[in-house]
DNA sequence: CTGAATACATCGCGTAACTAGGTATTGAAG
DNA sequence: CTTCAATACCTAGTTACGCGATGTATTCAG
């Protein structure tokens, strides 16, 4: 489940460079490890919205194969924007780090005081 | 926003030692300091959640200052889903690891290929 | 010719965190 | 004594958002 993550994955997947939507999913999944293997019905929505935000641009190509495709590539605002997720994400995550480190219980006592 | 990685932070406050509502918010804010600040509106619906599910169990106490006080506690289920919640926050975190890792994506030029 | 992969799109459901409200007690400040 | 903050519990309803389902069209392999 990676909501309120979702837009920082698609940033950063085109941090890379331009690419259009079903090579975008699977740069994600790439990228990912298999980890995320994120459905259509996800990531168009999403790259609506971040161009629809100004974090993206877009262009429609055809592609050597003679495929429509929609090229989206991050505008200023959206390197901008990734370079924010990217520290929020690193807070994120030391905070959780701090709340998962091991606290070694203490073997579970007959009457815990 | 922690979406979908709640239960696993309220799982993980708890695992130092049983806890009350209350005490478990005032934990979450430390151990990530100050990062995460839940609302009572989140908490407690979700450890009646997941005291629910069975991975937490209660009792009532009344504490020195004479406060009534619902202490919480992991059951083995609960402490079991919490190594859960820790390989799957492990890989999710690699994950979006692989995703941030600094691509370079080369000097934006006049007319990309 | 059929079926999988590519490539786009949208509607609506379900989940789940949070806002906003409510009650009650203790202790400090005025 | 009153007032206000902090402690301590609770729930109903709103909202956001990822995802499943579904639809269309094209290319290419079998």
């Amino acid at each position: 489940m990676l909501k309120g993550h979702l837009d920082m994955i698609v940033l950063a997947a085109l941090a890379a460079g331009p690419a259009h939507g079903y090579g975008i999913i699977q740069e994600i999944r790439r990228r990912s490890r298999q980890a995320f293997d994120l459905p259509e019905g996800t990531i168009y929505p999403a790259l609506h919205r971040l161009e629809e935000a100004g974090l993206l641009g877009s262009r429609w190509v055809t592609a050597d194969t003679g495929r429509r495709r929609r090229v989206y590539a991050l505008t200023r605002r959206g390197e901008r924007a990734l370079v924010g997720h990217r520290a929020v994400w690193r807070q994120f995550s030391d905070a959780m780090g701090g709340l998962l480190a091991q606290v070694r219980p203490g073997r579970r006592r007959r009457r815990p005081a």
